[in-house]
DNA sequence: CTTCTCGGTTCATTCACCGAACCGATGATG
DNA sequence: CATCATCGGTTCGGTGAATGAACCGAGAAG
């Protein structure tokens, strides 16, 4: 692997943690997934990555316990995968370097986090100012900053654009004959 | 590089991290260097990383701006590198990651972080609970904690084993120009 | 029956990682 | 002086992962 999970000589739960999650896509998948993506379509669009990687990567995810497989229509019978508590817990960690990307390589910010409760914007370690409690996964609202793309081209950008709840599943357009979503 | 160089179609700051800091064996670089590791031979010997990698990764990283090579001694000429700010910066993001891997990934801490100036355990995420405050990096204590191998092989690990400052620069025992090899 | 979508798998090519050997500057040793 | 050792790399061949495109099978729509 390129970035390979073979830190075995290291005595750390930094190494430990990258040899979960240290490949390459992994941490990108996550982050979709926190965002709300769920299907193996979505995660391809969205991130452009190749097919076979993708596959790999899910499994693994879901080997690790990080991601769960559930079916969640019978008749084409369809899966998605969806963050466990243990995936959801990684949400500091992909914060803390979205806030370095910002912050020390520039740029305006792409999306911005508030306690949905209260509606205040998010401390850089997850907080709520006004409340001064962590604020859970769930309980946060993620609407677009200045950097991002109004109209972007593929439909899961699109889905992601408003704002919406961490966590809840993405509705993407209806966009074939085989498309039959539950309600 | 390690996701390749579609991060205009991630319109994301995570990704764009993940662009710098995100290849194997990158971010383990940039936690030797804030516990303290500085020369070329001991990240070599703590990391158990190919030479090829490692200087390419030392390279790319003076490149960033996430570290700096200095001249510490002039003959025989000897360089060091050091974390910048912006280096110094990926703290949190890396206790972030540590306390993730241990957390969920089980075990015993391998190191705990105190906050120096009044002795109290840094909370997840970077607090000192006592003062309140955010602690500097250069204000937190590194101790070893119960997961720790009490005596390591090799010199580097022996010399991150004490109670000591981040970012301070370790001492390796004297093996100086052409040391006569010991029994 | 044909066509379409979804969720993969297969395959050939490219590229990064790996480990070992080698190299040059410098200094120590005998 | 010749020899040897350290430090900080570079070079090189082999391996394995990433990549993009093609292919595939189940199921549903027309």
């Amino acid at each position: 692997m390129a970035l390979g999970k073979d830190y075995a000589t290291q005595e750390c739960s930094i190494a430990r943690a990258l040899e979960v999650v240290g490949e390459r896509w992994t941490l990108l998948v996550i982050r979709d997934a926190l965002y709300g993506v769920r299907r193996y379509n979505d995660f391809l669009v969205h991130l452009g990555i190749p097919r076979a990687v993708l596959a790999n990567r899910l499994q693994a995810l879901t080997a690790e316990g990080i991601l769960e497989k559930r079916r969640y229509q019978e008749s084409p019978p369809r899966d998605e995968y969806v963050l466990t508590e243990r995936g959801i817990a990684l949400w500091p960690a992909l914060r803390a370097l979205g806030i370095w990307g910002r912050e020390q390589l520039g740029g305006e910010p792409m999306r911005t986090f508030w306690h949905a409760d209260c509606g205040t914007e998010l401390s850089p370690y997850g907080a709520c100012p006004a409340c001064g409690t962590l604020v859970a996964v769930r309980d946060v609202d993620m609407r677009p900053g200045p950097g991002l793309d109004p109209d972007p081209a593929d439909p899961v950008s699109r889905a992601l654009l408003g704002p919406r709840r961490l966590l809840q599943p993405i509705e993407t357009e209806q966009q074939g004959p085989a498309r039959r979503r539950p309600a």
